[in-house]
Parts: C-alpha cells; structure tokens; sequence
DNA sequence: CTGTTAGCGCATTCAA
DNA sequence: TTGAATGCGCTAACAG
C-alpha cells in the first residue's frame, strides 16, 4: 500500500496542494467550504503527513536528542522519563542515546544526530572536550547541558546543587560523631563528581577537620566490572565493554582499599547510586553490617532504597524534574527565547537508617 | 551557519552531485583520483549528509520507533537498552515512547511514529486492539511484538517463557511446603500478566490443590497510586496520571485484602517488579517480617534485588536479551528477510531468601 | 568512468 | 480566496 500524499488529498478534494498545506498548518484563510472538502478529504484516505518531507521544507524535524551515558542507570531513567514527558506535550520526540561515558561513542551519536538534524540537543557529556559539539553550537543548533558541564562549551545549564548535596551528607555524618569519613567518588572529568567533594571539603574545613587525601578514593561507576560477573544470558545488564576509562577500578574493589586502611573510616559518603551497590556488596562479603560497623550515605535516592537492608540515607535529588525542566528550556530555546540563566536544582537529605551516631 | 550541502562538496571538487553521492553510498564505481578528491571536500567542508533528505529520497529513515509503557520500570529499562545497543550496532536509532499503558498514548505516538516515516517498529502493547496498529501492519511496516502479544495483530513476537516462569514460582513454594499461595497480579490486558498466572494454576493442578479464586487478587501495577505520595520538587517518579485504567485498586491496597482474608495465605507470588514494592511496603507497615510471617516470590530480577531486606527470591527473565534479540528480529524484517518465527527466552528461578519452608 | 535530471512530499512565494 | 511553480538535499535512472 503506497503511501497517501499532499497530491492524493488535494486531487480528491479538488483543490491544489497548496491550499491542503494550508488548512493543515491553518497557516492562511481558506473558505470554510472549501476546508470542509480537504478535511474529507483527509479522513477518507486517512492522511497523514510526512514528517521528514516536512523537514525538508521547513528544517525543523521536531525531534530533539537526548544523549545520557546509560538508561540503566535509575537516575538518567528518571531524567529521561522528565525530559521524554515535558517534549512530548510540546509536540517532539526524543532520539535516546547511551554513551557509557565514552568519548567515542559520544561522538558518533553526535554525527548521528547532527545528520537528522535535530531541532535541539539535550546532553550529559562526558566531560571530554568535543571538537563537534563545539561546532553544533556554532551551527546555532540550541543545546542544553544536563546536569553536567563540560569544557569549551558555554550553554545553558541545568543542574542540581551537589555541591550542597556534598556538603549537607558530609555535615549530616560529623553532628553524628563521626571524624573519620571517607568518599567513594567517580570518574574525574564528570564535573558533578567533583563539585560534591567539593562539598564534603567544605564541610570538614568548616568543623575544622584536615582533609585526609587517603580517605579518598576514586572507582569506576561501572561499578559490576569484575563484581557481579553478568549470569550469560540471564544477565539483565548490557555487557561490559572495557574502554581506557574502564581500567579504574571498581567500587567494590576500590572501598576494599579503603575499608584496609590503619585507621579504617568509621563513615562512608557514595557519591553515586551505582557505586552504592559496588560498596553494599563489598560490607556485605566482608560481613562488615551497616550501619553498626559503619555508616553510609549515598547520593541519589529511588524506589528502592527504603527497602534496602539497611534503608538507605540518602541525597535525593529531583531527577524527574531536572530532566523536564531541562527540555522546558531546550524547547523555548527552539521557539528563539534568548538564552536562560543556569538552574540549580535543590538537594535534600534523607534521614532513614544507614548512619548511625558514635561517640 | 548554513548547512553544508552535496553541492558545496561537488562544486568544490568541481565533480557532479551525482559523483559525491556515490562516492558516499559506495553506489558505484569512482576513478580513485577523483574520489579523492571528494573526499578531501567532505573533510575540508566538513559535509555531513543529511539523512532526512536521504530519507525522502530513498524512503529509509534509518530510525525504529520503541513503544513501551514505562521507561523507569526497571524491566523495560533493561528492555530498551537492549534494543538501543542493537540498532545502534546496524546504524539505526531509536524514538522511544512510553504509553503508561494507556492506549490513546499509544495511539498517538504510532500516529507521530508513522508520520516519521520509522522504518520498523517494537512495541509492548497496551493490549487493546488499535486499527492504527493494524493498519501500519497493512502498510507493511516491519513490526515485532515485545515481551507481550495483542489482539487483532499478527506479528512475530520475542518474549519469556512467563508460564514457566509462573509455574517454577509457584511450584518452589509448595516445594516448601507451602498450599495456601495467594497472587497478585496485574492488568487483565496485558498477555503475559494472563500467562503467569496460568503457569501458577497448572502447578496447582499438579499439586492435586484447587484453585482459590480468593487468592489471586488484580492490582494496577502503578503500585504507588495513592501509597508513596510524589514528594513534590522531589519524586524521581513521573507524577501520576489517573487514566481509566488506574481505577484499579494498588498492589498495596490489594495486599492488604489479601492478608485480611479469614484463612491468610503463607506465601505470595507477586507478577511483576513494580507490585512487589508496594507489596513489600504493605508488609512493612502491616508490621509482617518476609519471610518468618509471610514467602513472598516476584517475577523479574533486578540490580537491587539481593540488597534488599530480605533478598529477594525471584523469578529471572534476560531483559537485555529479550530487547536485543527483538531489535535484531526487526533488523532482519527490514533487511527483508522472511519473518522469524516467535522466539521464547527461558525464565529462571533465583532463591534468596524471601521465601522460607513452613511445616 | 561521470554528468544531467527527475522526483521524494511538503511549504511557500508570487500571481491571479 | 486560491493555484502554479520553485526548492529543501538527496538518490537513481538514464545518457554519454
């Protein structure tokens, strides 16, 4: 079945395919008789315009990309459910891509979508310099970061307060006692990574304590590589994929480190979900209970975490909303408002039963 | 920045428009000199080619449309990560849409689906019969069914073994000496909810033990309705939209009829991952310890599944692979080869420790 | 071995 | 109040 065009409406209808364009995108006066016919004329052969001829025409494609570095993370799923929502009820789509944090495929998913000429870009980089997102940007095509800056890239930014959330779960441990508090952080050109032990320094200068580099330690937030071996082909987990960036050790290796230490910490700051479960599996093969032999808190809240053994403290961050109110700006971005201020979302801690007080 | 187009590269390498096409696509065969010279165009102009064009012309868009309900359930997320890193590996993209299983969602993105003129099509259905759906399978647009199967549509299927999959759950837990199970189930539409608890009813049968119509009770898996109220700025969670559907009582609230049954059941076999939260969170506030009080087995594993309290034994399905192996059914449709016949994937039984041995 | 040209399906300018 | 004609960027006959 060959497909119905402008043509076929406008030879049924008895008009010309100019006056059929125009009672589609009521984009000028057509005699309401007239109408009348297209609009048949429309439902009788059960038209439906074609987007991608439509591109061609006008260059807008009403298709936005959303590049993250991996759906299966709960927070980008958040974010992606956000972002999908908000531009729906605009009238786009989302083209999703998954960069697993690799500069590489990061840039082919921009050639890719540069190629479809997106109406607008949504990303999360890697944090490694891109010569072609440099170039979308000079193109004009509107571009808004996702809770990650990056370098040589000057675009609205939408965010969360990490460095807050670094600060407020680092305080949250030191009114419980605790001295000693190490960090299990991620890779260094994320920018969010840095900017939350920037928070924790923060905290520990202001109650006078030194910062110990020993206490902390950086993983890969892959965090199964060699933990959590993939069960074949019951694995619900993508393969994992070794690129330079994944020679970092694991969270679960790299807490073990830390849980060697002389002086062993008696608190533990994640400064991500997936590394959390790195460092709840390793307490739990060394049978080291949380929170009686050491306290946890982690950033990023989920459906799940107060169903944990033991219920998580955590940072929550609006993730849903972060995500919606990112597209919300790409899309008046697109309809040519000028560029917003950066939006920093605020964090809020959690309180359920992961740190405990010590003397 | 105007765009780069194909004659900018040909006026450049003083060749036809015709030459750099075919230099591109390899289409036919070009002198090396004068190749080279295109190619030296391309770079200089740094000409990217645009697929929409491309499309129009050859009418192949290169894009896939993925209908699922909802990208932050766990199951569909591992789903669509699967699919992504398929296509992507035949250079194809996805437009991903979630319906929340709401048919008229659904309905109005097969409609922007079709206008984007995708060239194939995954989708979980809602279950509700759409002539939309139907009349794109007229108009021969490769489609395969994922993980669920849909009246008035006869397209090649990949899904899990789910009866079996019912059947080893119920089957463990009369192992363990289990005779009164209770079900909480979803949806009636959904063709897989029907087939788990079909497996469920044969163990029974097997067991000599009657089937208790008490015992299975229906929940709308959007378990947080009315329970885990949004915390505003702060939900990670879409906020919830009261369709028809969801008129259906919550996982929580039905559990909790469940347990106020005059002869309580010893064990539940929960269908899916979404009402095990609000399962889970019903025995929790019921003040009910799983597994001493009460077993309780789930369809669908997850990351978080053995760190929760207490680890949870489940029935495992490969959701990466069920999203992988559908997108490459699709790859092969496009490709024209004949349709595959339906693929089941095998279910497997993971035990932790949410079910115990009752005497 | 390469160029010319006619569409693909639509929006839009210019006429009428 | 409407039509005819042109072009968006590309591919694919057809021609040479």
């Amino acid at each position: 079945m060959a497909r119905v065009s402008i043509k076929d409406v406008a030879q049924r209808a008895g008009v010309s395919t100019a006056t059929v364009s125009h009672v589609i995108n009521q984009t000028r006066f057509v005699r309401d008789q007239t109408r009348q016919r297209v609009v048949e004329a429309i439902e009788e052969l059960n038209y439906q315009p074609s987007a991608i001829a439509r591109g061609l025409a006008t260059n807008a494609t009403q298709t936005i990309g959303l590049i993250i570095s991996d759906i299966t993370n709960p927070f980008f799923t958040a974010v992606a459910r956000g972002v999908e929502d908000e531009l729906n009820r605009h009238g786009y789509h989302t083209i999703f891509c998954n960069t697993d944090e690799d500069p590489n495929r990061e840039d082919e998913y921009l050639r890719l979508l540069f190629a479809h000429q997106i109406d607008g870009l949504l990303i999360a980089p890697t944090g490694v310099q891109s010569d072609r997102l440099t170039r979308m940007a000079e193109a004009d095509i509107p571009i808004v970061l996702l809770d990650r800056t990056t370098p040589g890239l000057d675009a609205p930014l939408v965010q969360v307060d990490n460095e807050a959330g670094g600060y407020y779960a680092t305080k949250y441990l030191l009114e419980l006692g605790h001295r000693r508090i190490g960090v299990l952080r991620g890779l260094e050109t994320i920018s969010t990574q840095v900017v939350r032990v920037e928070g924790y320094k923060r905290a520990l200068r202001e109650a006078g304590i030194p910062v110990d580099d020993q206490l902390i330690v950086r993983a890969d937030p892959q965090y199964h590589v060699n933990q959590v071996p993939p069960r074949a082909l019951h694995s619900n987990r993508p393969p994992v994929k070794l690129t330079n960036l994944q020679m970092t050790p694991s969270a679960f290796e790299v807490l073990n480190q830390l849980l060697d230490l002389p002086e062993r910490p008696t608190a533990i700051f994640v400064t991500n979900n997936q590394m959390t479960l790195g460092a709840l599996h390793a307490l739990k093969e060394r049978g080291l209970k949380c929170p009686q032999d050491i306290s946890l808190i982690s950033f990023d809240d989920h459906d799940w975490a107060s169903l944990f053994s033991p219920p998580l403290t955590v940072i929550s961050q609006p993730t849903y909303h972060l995500g919606k109110t990112a597209a919300g700006m790409l899309m008046r971005l697109i309809k040519g408002e000028p560029a917003p201020a950066p939006t920093t979302l605020p964090v809020e801690l959690v309180i359920r039963e992961s740190c405990r007080k010590i003397s």
